[in-house]
RNA sequence: GCGCCCAUAGCUCAGUUGGAUAGAGCGUUUGACUACGAAUCAAAAGGUCGCAGGUUCGAGUCCUGCUGGGCGCACCA
């Protein structure tokens, strides 16, 4: 609905602006916005408050020019007052908000969707974590918030791409081989030291055993390297295999999965070398091979290559990203841990350097997660094996809470997970609280069928909804296109976690002061209208978070 | 030492490009089921938006300084 006026309010500025009648301005900086008390209006425009400051004239009389062109524009508006130091005020006429309705159950399951994108190309990576170990909790918020942003994106018209970067080369890897090498033996009797770093986790033990079985004694008539190679493939792809499954019961799917050694088998790592080379933005010092990315806002230049001849982690990380722009995504988002804040300016710097505008690259980080379990905080530390992982946490309280919980916060402030109220079936959760709404609208609904009450009778009347209660909720729905595009454009999904909150708070506060079935036919047939389109913005909205919309519960 | 993020009700947190009287949940107090699901709703109390300046018609929001917390400052990954 927002977009809707905003429309019409550009056309009467511009037209206004056109003539002379008011002074020329930029109409995006012109801002329209949803007034916090209701006696303002439905919408409020400070147009000619910021107008008035350019010209030297009252905004008053501006204001007064602008409501007198909307008025002769448009009859979407059944008031529209002049207020305080220069607002205008709106308010949209009930029939134009009822009309929302019906685009609801016209467009269902793509109401809400948009062309605010349009059809630009983005990625979202997210979760690439190191196949060393199962994901846990923290990964789990990374991705629900990047499949929830991706789900958005795809929404407001983006042509979006999730990716999993897999890290399966460099030193990690070795270790994960030589940690299963070392169980391996174990199992087989032979005496051996585990390595001083070592994954200790007891999935490693459990790999060990699967690969005993699979290829009995073979690895012990190996050469240490063969073995260790050996060791860390199978551990690999078992541990992949193992994520692909949590992020599946997650309901976590992502359209592409990159390995990082593929960057190698193809020679996209020297290739960026050469062209960086090319460019002049690499140079030899100190025997080492530096990126000039001071020339684009980084604080020190960066080592690619090393003194040893082995490559820094920022090298295929370079190459990774000049084939995701290669790939012609005009918008890369990296989804990363907090932790890595420090990273984001060097790779900013690298994605100019290979020729894309830095508006082109985004960096949403993701603070920490703490658990909390009878009010005092689980410990976890991943260097001892001890770490609480995604799947035990699936397990325990559900794929819908937990996906909820993760997107209760701006991604970039801590998150206390708190396992207690996840598990509570009651209003203190938010997660039963709303689906509880939809459950309800369905069971409503199943009354209505069994007494032959269908809201496509040709006897219902929609302009009953224009007042009270019935209005309200319209509003509520109308305003889900809005927060969509709010999200998609501010990369900020938690939005939707909030919206959606208060869509069930709508309801529930409806069906508390009002019946929905009655004696009264035509209003009856109306409001199970409302509560349609009410069910279907739920689901939609819970889908955007990958979080079911059950029929009962 | 340098840089980034955060500071809003007793607690956990929203607050969209700067807008009018700063919101929600929890907790506290008091009410509502012989009609569609009480996993619900209504009402009350609760604030110097960390502190001090500045920018302007207007600041929780932007700028500067300070205080207090988190994180990062590798030829680690």
């Amino acid at each position: 609905m927002k977009e809707k006026i905003q429309e019409i309010l550009k056309e009467a500025l511009q037209a206004l602006m056109h003539e002379g009648a008011i002074p020329a301005h930029d109409i995006g900086s012109l801002g329209l916005s949803v007034p916090a008390n209701r006696e303002f209006g439905d919408f409020a425009s400070n147009a000619a408050m910021v107008l008035a400051s350019r010209a030297k004239r009252k905004p008053r009389d501006i204001a007064a020019v602008i409501k007198e062109r909307l008025e002769t524009l448009t009859d979407v508006f059944e008031r529209i007052d002049i207020a305080g130091p220069g607002f205008i005020n709106l308010v949209v006429s009930p029939g134009m908000w009822v009309s929302v309705l019906g685009e609801v159950l016209q467009a269902g399951s793509a109401f809400g969707t948009s062309s605010f994108g349009a059809g630009l190309k983005v990625q979202v990576e997210f979760v690439s974590a190191n196949p060393t170990g199962p994901l846990h909790v923290g990964h789990g918020r990374g991705a629900a918030v990047g499949d929830t942003l991706a789900r958005i994106l795809k929404a407001a018209g983006y042509d979006v791409q999730s990716e999993y970067y897999i890290n399966d080369v460099g030193n990690q890897m070795n270790m994960l081989g030589l940690s299963v090498l070392s169980r391996y033996r174990e199992l087989h009797g032979a005496e051996t030291p585990f390595p001083e770093n070592g994954y200790k986790g007891s999935y490693i033990g459990d790999i060990a055993g699967a690969l005993k079985d699979a290829r009995g004694s073979e690895l012990l008539d190996m050469d240490e390297a063969e073995a260790v190679a050996a060791c860390r493939h199978y551990a690999a792809n078992a541990i992949l295999e193992g994520i692909r499954e949590d992020l599946e019961l997650f309901n976590v799917r992502f359209h592409n999965w990159f390995s990082e050694s593929a960057l190698y088998e193809d020679d996209k790592v020297e290739e960026m070398l050469a062209y960086l080379k090319s460019i002049d933005l690499s140079y030899e010092e100190n025997d080492a091979l530096w990126f000039r990315t001071t020339r684009f806002g980084d604080e020190k230049d960066r080592v690619l290559r090393k003194q040893d001849g082995s490559l820094t982690y920022f090298a295929p990380d370079i190459a990774y990203h000049k084939d995701k722009l290669d790939r012609g995504f005009g918008k890369v988002i990296d989804i990363w841990g907090a932790d890595h804040h420090g990273y984001v300016p060097r790779m900013r710097a690298a994605i100019e350097g290979l020729g894309a505008p830095k508006e082109a690259f985004h960096a949403l980080l993701i603070q920490l997660v703490s658990l909390v379990r009878n009010g005092q905080p689980v410990q976890m530390s991943t260097r001892s094996g001890e770490f609480v992982t995604l799947r035990e946490i699936i397990d325990e309280v559900g794929k819908d809470v937990c996906r909820y919980f993760f997107m209760m916060r701006k991604s970039d402030a801590q998150l206390v997970f708190d396992l207690d109220l996840a598990k509570k079936k009651s209003d203190e959760n938010p997660v039963y609280y709303i689906q509880y709404a939809h459950a309800r609208i369905c069971s409503i609904l199943r009354n209505a069928r069994e007494q032959g009450l269908s809201p496509d009778a040709p006897d219902c009347d929609l302009s009953r909804l224009g007042s009270g209660d019935d209005l309200e909720m319209i509003k509520s729905l109308a305003s889900y296109p809005d927060v969509v595009v709010s999200c998609a454009a501010d990369l900020e999904p938690h939005r939707i976690a909030y919206y959606v909150l208060e869509l069930a708070t709508a309801f529930h506060r409806f069906y508390n002061r009002n019946r929905v079935i009655s004696d009264d036919r035509g209003l009856t047939l109306a409001r199970l209208t409302l509560i349609s389109a009410e069910k279907q913005v739920l689901a939609n909205a819970l889908d955007l978070m990958g979080i079911s919309a059950p029929e009962s519960m």
